[in-house]
RNA sequence: GCCCUGUUAGCUCAGUUGGCAGAGCAGCUGACUCUUAAUCAGCGGGUCGCAGGUUCGAGUCCUGCACAGGGCACCA
């Protein structure tokens, strides 16, 4: 089979019948000839292709040069049998490279047909050398003039950063010690006519790398391995909950009246019902809807929307794990959580000293646990029952709202602007009991009401989970959510109303349970060291560029 | 929404007190059979984010706008 691929003109005729039927008729050819020459054909027409940039320009007119005096096709073609750059080098073989120094009869090494994209390209005379890329690694290849069909090596030595080649050959070894291809045979896959970033710094606009994500995956190595560190996360935590016995589900996105958690929603619209819906910012209520419905375990991680602004640690969608567990309570989930990460976090690494910015932080030991009041006591200096002391502290510290807030939002105020930040960012730390007041989905303490059964987990500065021992009095929830709606100002309750039928569903009654949020790209972030959230995200929301060439009515 | 910083060649970046727009990489032409961000010789490449203003003169100073990064606010 070597050497099979190539420098064919166009695909043969029977792979393209076998694709649509067609063959490809002559003045197809010749309409793609003449595309490829934009520069030739349009010289005496100003628009657009006169200011193309040079760098493109040279590109295409080289793509020309290539299909006329080689017969390349610019495009490729299907390749069997190809392996990943890092499969290929692991089967370079010393003694044969060595046997083959000695007598060049006497060639046993590994032969291998490998495909990426050119990253690096030294051509020196007879003699090429180049680097090619793909998403398991990077590999030399080198191409003696000598070894290959002449058209073969001219194409390689003038090869561009940024096309994709394939290339099959012997895994040898230079005299320099860089093991590589020695190709045989070299084709053109895919040209690439955009000019690439710099060869050494590669991208390092950050918004470049966000908006042409793909340029930056091909340049910058670490970012691909990052995503592929998040999709072993996200597998393992899959996979962890599948062994623990949860059902994997999912709900509804679009939602009538978008529940479960006080953000603002994206609203959408249905054309043929014509009705509002809302963009889910939180699962909650459809998954509780399943305990009611009979399953123990259930879990969903899928994305949230909501109407907020974004910074280093929010993206108005982001992913969530979130479980429920029929006869289970909070703590039943904090051990549930405790173990995933750890488990997540050895999957991708050692869980005892993970990286995190300046932080070191240990998974495999177990998670500190505080109550909330007691870091709230600490921080702000009274107890958080102390409506008076509250007030007066929230005056002191200059908050306008100290004398007509209700108590506990000032305490939730209090808490998340002065005991949340003395948390110690390198210990995961679970807080634990809840005011009930801002609970409302949480089942209350049995003997002190003012406290619930709810815990959320911070590490590294980053609120990273949220549980608790879910209400299930159908009556309580009504009138917690009666009182929610109240409490909330306009701007806010113009989202809320309320969801009946879950209270519906409560009354047909869900069995006693806990419940889980887990923030996965957090989580991704603190196990992949990345301290901004666009790292983790693939496409993070960009507000849309400009459009230059404006034409306004 | 607010504050700070940034925006100069395809990319990475310099640009002095306001006085002719710079470098490296990439590109083009040539040399080179063991390179490693190859090297060497030569050549081309600019709406200094956009729009105004001050000035004899603006990449540089001022105002507004756009986008980005960081911080704040929002996010029970």
């Amino acid at each position: 089979m070597r050497g099979k691929f190539s420098c064919n003109r166009f695909p043969d005729a029977t792979r393209s019948a076998s694709n649509n039927g067609n063959t490809i008729p002559l003045f197809v050819a010749l309409f793609l000839h003449i595309r490829y020459h934009p520069t030739i054909t349009m010289t005496d027409n100003k628009p657009q292709q006169q200011d193309e940039s040079q760098l493109v320009a040279a590109r295409r007119a080289k793509m020309g040069r290539w299909i006329d005096d080689y017969g390349v096709y610019p495009w490729g073609n299907r390749e069997d049998n190809l392996s990943s750059l890092e499969d290929a080098r692991a089967v370079f073989d010393q003694s044969a490279h060595d046997a083959f120094k000695e007598n060049s009869e006497n060639d046993a090494r590994p032969r291998v047909k490998v495909a990426g994209r050119c990253v690096q390209h030294r051509a020196m005379g007879k003699l090429t050398f180049l680097v090619i890329r793909d998403d398991s690694g990077d590999l030399q290849i080198s191409c003696s003039k000598s070894a290959m069909p002449i058209e073969q090596f001219k194409v390689a030595s003038k090869l561009d950063y940024g096309d994709i080649v394939v290339a099959e050959g012997a895994m040898g070894m230079t005299n320099k010690g860089e093991i590589c291809v020695w190709a045989d045979s070299f084709g053109l896959a895919c040209k690439s006519l955009a000019p690439p970033p710099e060869k050494f710094h590669g991208l390092s606009d950050a918004e470049l790398r966000y908006r042409q994500r793909y340029v930056d995956m091909y340049t910058s190595d670490d970012t691909i391995k990052t995503f592929k560190t998040r999709s072993r996360i996200v597998s393992t935590i899959r996979s962890f909950m599948h062994d623990e016995g949860y059902v994997e589900v999912e709900t509804p996105m679009m939602q009538p009246v978008a529940g479960g958690a006080a953000a603002k929603p994206f609203e959408t619209h249905h054309n043929a019902l014509g009705i509002p819906l809302f963009l889910r910012i939180a699962p909650e209520l459809y998954l509780k809807r399943l305990l009611v419905g009979g399953m123990r375990k259930v879990f969903e991680i899928n994305r949230n929307f909501r109407n907020e602004g974004v910074s280093r640690k929010h993206n108005p969608e982001f992913t969530m794990l979130e479980s429920y567990q029929a006869f289970g309570d909070c703590e039943t989930m904090l051990e549930l959580t405790e173990e995933m990460i750890r488990s997540a976090a050895n999957a991708v690494g050692d869980a005892s000293s993970m990286q995190f910015g300046d932080h070191v932080i240990d998974y495999a030991k177990p998670f500190d646990r505080v109550g909330y009041g007691e870091v709230f006591e600490q921080a702000v200096g009274c107890s958080m029952h102390d409506e008076a002391a509250i007030r007066a502290k929230a005056k002191e510290l200059g908050f306008g709202d100290a004398d007509s807030k209700n108590h506990w939002l000032l305490v939730s105020d209090l808490f998340d602007g002065y005991a949340e930040p003395m948390l110690n960012p390198s210990r995961p730390t679970f807080v634990t009991d809840f005011p009930s007041a801002i609970s409302p989905l949480t089942r209350p303490h049995e003997n002190e009401e003012t406290l619930s059964h709810r815990w959320e987990l911070f590490v590294g500065d980053m609120e990273i989970a949220n549980a608790y021992t879910e209400l299930n009095d159908p009556d309580l929830q009504l009138q917690r959510f009666t009182e929610q709606m109240q409490g909330a100002d306009d701007e806010v309750n113009a989202f809320r109303s309320l969801d009946d039928d879950f209270i519906h569903a409560l009354r047909v009654g869900m069995p006693p349970a806990g419940g889980l949020g887990l923030g996965i790209d957090r989580l991704v972030m603190l196990l992949t060291g990345m301290e901004s959230i666009r790292d983790v995200i693939l496409f993070p929301l960009m507000r849309p560029q400009e459009q230059t060439d404006e034409a306004d009515a």
